[in-house]
Parts: C-alpha cells; structure tokens; sequence
DNA sequence: AGAGTTCTTGACCGTTTAATCAAGAACTGC
DNA sequence: GCAGTTCTTGATTAAACGGTCAAGAACTCT
C-alpha cells in the first residue's frame, strides 16, 4: 500500500543512542546524527520527529539496553556482595563514555522538566533491586539508606569515568562500597 | 596612561559562573553572557579571552568559591562523622543546579582534554581531606577507599540534584554514608 | 498496469551562534 | 591641552544550527 522503509528503526536507534551518548544532546548535531544513523533528515523527521523526540527514544532505548540488565542481574545476585561485583566489575576497563542517563540529567534536565522525570525514574528500579538483595542479606545494615547509597556512589563513577579518572581510583570507589556495607 | 575597566573583574566572573552553573556550557550564549554580566561582548573578549577562556576562568572561580571552603571545613572535622556532616548537611533544601565542575565532567570533558584534567583535579583535595580525616579516626576502616566512596557519592547526589531529586532521596544517601563508615 | 500511499532525497530556509571590527569614549602622563 | 593607550559600543559577519519541503522513488492493492 506504500513504499516501505529502507531501515531497521533499532539500528537506527543504536546509532543515535551512541552520538547522543558521546557528544551530548547540544553536542549531537542534525548532520552528526543523519551520519551515525545513515538516514537522511527528511526520514529521520518522518520517523522519529524532531531532535527531542529522537532524544526520548534513546533515552528508552538506553535504559533498556544498558539499565535493565543490569537491574535484572542485581535481583538475582545471591547476597549484597555479589550485586556490588555487577555494579563495579572488577579489572573491567573504564568506559570514558560514562552514563547517557548521568549526562542528560547534568545537561538537559535542568530545562526539560519531563527529561528530568525519565532521569529520576530510571535508576529507581536499580536502587529497588538493590533495596531487596541488601534487605535479605543479614551481612548488611539498613538496606534501603544503603541501596540509595551505592546508586549515588554508582553514577559519582560514571561522571568520573567522563573526566578520565583512572580504573584504579574507580576501583577505590568499589572498595570503599564493598568494605562499607559488608560487614562480614 | 589608558582608559580604565568600568567593572568589577570579580563580579563579572560571579555573573558568567552563575550562568553556565544554570545552563551548562553550550547553553550559556553570548548574548546571555552579555546580560549576566552586564558586560558588552567586545568588553567580555577583551577581558577574558573567547567563551572557552572564559569558562575556564568560570571554573577556577567556582572551585575557589564553592569546593575548598568545604575541603577547609572538612579538613577542620575532628571526626568522621563531622566530615559527612559537611558534606551532606541535614535538613538542607537541594540545590538543584548540582555542581558545575560535574556538569562540565558530563558535557565538555569528552571532547576536551584540557577541561577533563581539571574536572579530575577538582575533587582531589577534598578526596585527600576526607582521607586525612578517615585515617585518623579509629572508627572509620580503610581510609582511603571510603574517602573515594564518599566523593563519588558526593557527585552522583549532585547529578541527582540537577534531575530534580526529592531532598528525602538525597537524606537516604547521606543516611547510608554514615551508617556505612561509622562503625560505632 | 494504474492509482494511491508512504518513504527518500537533497536543496533550501530563517534563526541563532560565536566571534570580529571600526569608531568613538575615557583616562594618564607630559 | 595634547598625544598615546586602553576600553566600550553596537553593527556586522560567516558559519552552523534545527527544521521544512517539493519532487521523485518504491511499494501494495485492485
């Protein structure tokens, strides 16, 4: 009944995820981003709408893909100790890219009421799930200050990881997180 | 000898802090520079160099104003407990500009080396202060990766703060802070 | 095969951006 | 009061920005 799309809409999506992710929302430009998705404007108009809109769909896109799983192994991790070793892995190299998440809340939130809300809400199911590993484990005190805790210390890493800072001082951090709430 | 400035050098540096503190780096204009400074753009450049030097001076200026007095205060802390307290001051209403050092981590530490160096310096002294304050209180284990934990934590409720985090949420980290470290 | 619909393309538009510049103003030293 | 220097002003510029649009391509259904 018409000409049918050329594109696969999550690639599409992965790609302006990824620019969105390394240069920012100001930082991506229209041209930038018509590169990284291999679209033309005018298709990328036609499919997503404007620049914010295509923003949102990575951000849910981010989320999905980089959030949830982690949240998902956290609620199976068997005690606190093992759900820190998913958050902070240990000889995992730093990726300088940080949190797309971390980013938008530091660079659009602040003028974007309903980006600020997505920013809010997206960690909170991590911060549940950790909530409920820490609450069953009799090693750890006080679960849910905990929980809040170690989300903080989580994205502190992620806006460190933009300005460079070192595996090892990112590994501290991960220390200082282990030693703190284990009081095995 | 020469025409003398008609302005305070310092206010006009607490007027393009302020802003780029509320609006990021690309959101700051010129042309909202102008009004916040009070400054005509060809006085802005001849001052202070082009909107990057300016930043920069930005930056110095909010590190001298907003980070060492509390680095000074930490560093007067009698105890580890006292240290949090400064940190994390109780029933303070969050400020929801965050900090402008994390914002420039986030937004032009990725594509500026220069900047990234001084987003990761910036928190140094007050990482050194919270160690010196950790080793020597008996009820504080493993100084320096709770010093690292703690600054992490510090950042990641900035970030926090720019999306609009309820100031409870924020209370919890801090909450986990304390009941983390001190083992009294 | 023809009509109808949607998708793709690339040129185009108005606006906004950071940055510049010539001209005049304000001051100091002589 | 004159020369010399720096500061201020506002118009100006070239580039880059997000967004639009007309024209043609590609497909389905009848």
């Amino acid at each position: 009944m018409a000409r049918p799309r050329s594109f696969d809409e999550d690639a599409v999506l992965e790609g302006a995820m990824a620019l969105f992710w390394r240069r920012g929302y100001d930082g991506a430009t229209l041209e930038a981003l018509d590169r990284a998705t291999g679209l033309n404007r005018g298709s990328l108009y036609n499919a997503f709408g404007d620049k914010r809109d295509l923003f949102l769909a990575a951000l849910s896109r981010y989320v999905r893909q980089a959030i949830s799983p982690a949240v998902e192994a956290v609620r199976a991790a068997p005690n606190g100790s093992a759900a820190l070793d998913i958050l902070f892995p240990l000889d995992a190299p730093v990726d300088r890219r940080g949190c797309l998440i971390c980013k938008a809340a530091a660079e659009v939130a602040p003028v974007d009421a309903e980006i600020a809300e997505i920013a809010r809400e997206a960690y909170r199911p991590l911060r549940e799930a950790l909530e409920a590993v820490f609450a069953a484990d009799p090693d750890v005190t006080s679960a849910k200050p905990s929980a809040a805790m170690v989300v903080a210390a989580y994205q502190g890493t992620k806006i460190m990881a933009n300005a460079g800072v070192s595996a090892e001082e990112i590994t501290k951090v991960a220390d200082g997180a282990r030693e703190a709430l284990i009081s095995a």
